[in-house]
DNA sequence: CCACTTCACAACAGGTACTA
DNA sequence: TAGTACCTGTTGTGAAGTGG
């Protein structure tokens, strides 16, 4: 199993292109001196920070009655840019998706130039449960790709939408409005340029707990990279003494054993992550049953000593068996992809066993369900109908898809209720919630991520 | 089939222009 | 004049194309 993680690291080495050679006075980013990136913990603790300075703010002028200041138009849509950027609540967007989204109601497409036909755009609507929801046409580049992004944004994050939406973008507007859901404080839509630049204020202006601004893109290639280092540690610490007696019997190593004698690692691997999905929201529904309230400490125990590590298992994989580990390893070693037919084929069985379960492997596959772009179709036998259930079905899972960060910063969420939830999309977004689940935990909870495929 | 090349796009950073 | 937005060149990445 060394060997074998020294080997494909060797191979991505080798296989990768060099990144830029470094100036002199540049410190190198493998040197231990060099600053490291902001942790899961880090951003969470950010986040809180933010939401907490809003609520503050927000609060007194609410009850005050008075429009919000300056200031607190400003931090509410930092607030906004900052948990769909930052992947701190949802896997980290594209600024082009969060850019071009466009207000409730608004039909058309804010992509110039766009040569689809009757594009709707990246749209953003509200439920009737106040959960909003992304459906994203325009996320990379153009025709590559046809599927779109739809997600279901937590209850926490719905909220704060609602509220910028009634409260602070009207604000914002200055004469006409052009339809964009994130305007700049001119009022006028985030370019590129100016997306990258108020993320990085963000940072500065709010007091992030790292040493300098981060581009977003650091942010996307930190949750990627953790939830991949959390995987090689999974596999490092159980995938060797598992495999390698079974491997000798056979008179192989453990290598050869998985490249060369599983079959259908991608399918067994999706089955796997269906068959998560099912046990962890059938565990949600238990601990909604039972009333538990102390799930996040009882589960997250130990989070805080481990850090992004911690954050991400709890994000993208949970408790997963020996086997899946196995076929993670064939995977990262070579890909087979002969066997995608084979493996999507198995997948809609697998979804038809699981009776609609399959709605949330998302939340606790190993990840591949959080890929936003292609991999999400992997193991969907989908149709349009269970993509309407799905948005159904979706509103409820948002309560049970648990984040589950155990972090004090989590905690300190519900410790006080954030004026904005008076609001009527977040109204209705608690009433359905307070029906659908007993305990008021605020934990946020995964995005639906559907990915349609056409043709 | 695989490795390599080419192309297009996303993002960054620095400079410049604009505006309150 | 400071803050913000825009423009442009550079770099990195992924997908498609091509040749052995």
């Amino acid at each position: 199993m060394e060997q074998w993680l020294s080997s494909a690291y060797a191979t991505s080495k080798s296989t990768q292109p060099l990144s830029r050679t470094l100036d002199p006075d540049e410190l190198d980013p493998d040197d231990p001196a060099a600053p490291s990136p902001p942790t899961a913990d880090e951003i969470s603790l950010f986040s809180e920070q933010l939401l907490d300075a809003l609520c503050y703010q927000v609060e007194e002028e609410v009850s005050g009655g008075g429009d919000l200041s300056k200031s607190s138009i400003q931090l509410s849509l930092a607030s906004v840019v900052w948990l769909l950027l930052s992947g701190d609540v949802i896997p980290t967007l594209r600024p082009i998706s969060v850019r071009l989204l466009s207000t409730p109601g608004c039909t058309k497409c804010l992509e110039p130039g766009c040569a689809r036909r009757q594009c709707p755009g990246n749209t953003l609507r509200v439920l009737s449960n106040g959960i909003v929801k992304l459906e994203l046409v325009h996320f990379k580049m153009e025709g590559r790709r046809n599927q779109p992004i739809r997600m279901q944004l937590p209850p926490d994050l719905s909220t704060l939408i609602s509220f910028y939406l009634e409260r602070v973008r009207p604000a914002l507007v200055r004469g006409g409005d052009p339809g964009n859901f994130l305007l700049t404080t001119a009022g006028r839509p985030f370019s590129e340029g100016s997306m990258s630049s108020f993320f990085k204020k963000i940072q500065a202006d709010y007091g992030a707990p790292w040493q300098e601004p981060r581009p977003y893109l650091q942010f996307r290639h930190g949750y990627a990279t953790n939830s991949y280092e959390s995987l090689v540690e999974r596999l490092r610490v159980s995938a060797p003494e598992v495999l390698k007696p079974r491997a000798a019997a056979m008179g192989h190593t453990t290598k050869t054993h998985v490249n060369s004698y599983v079959q259908g690692l991608h399918s067994i691997h999706t089955a796997a992550a269906v068959k998560e999905a099912a046990q962890r929201r059938k565990q949600a529904q238990q601990r909604v049953h039972a009333g538990e309230q102390e799930v996040w400490g009882a589960e997250t125990d130990g989070a805080e000593e481990e850090g992004e590590e911690e954050e991400e298992s709890d994000w993208v994989e949970s408790e997963e068996g020996e086997e899946e580990q196995e076929e993670e390893e064939g995977e990262w070693e070579e890909e087979e992809e002969g066997e995608e037919e084979e493996e999507e084929e198995e997948g809609e069985e697998e979804e038809e066993q699981e009776e609609g379960e399959e709605q949330e492997w998302e939340g606790g596959g190993d990840g591949a369900g959080w890929e936003e772009e292609d991999e999400g179709e992997q193991g969907w036998g989908e149709q349009e109908e269970q993509e309407e259930e799905q948005v159904e079905v979706g509103e409820e899972k948002g309560e049970e898809g648990y984040k589950q960060g155990g972090k004090e910063a989590q905690e300190g969420r519900e410790e006080h209720q954030r004026p904005f939830v008076g609001f009527p999309a977040a109204a209705a977004a608690a009433a359905v919630a307070a029906e659908q689940e007993p305990e008021p935990k605020r934990e946020p909870a995964l995005p639906i991520i559907e990915v349609e495929r056409r043709g």
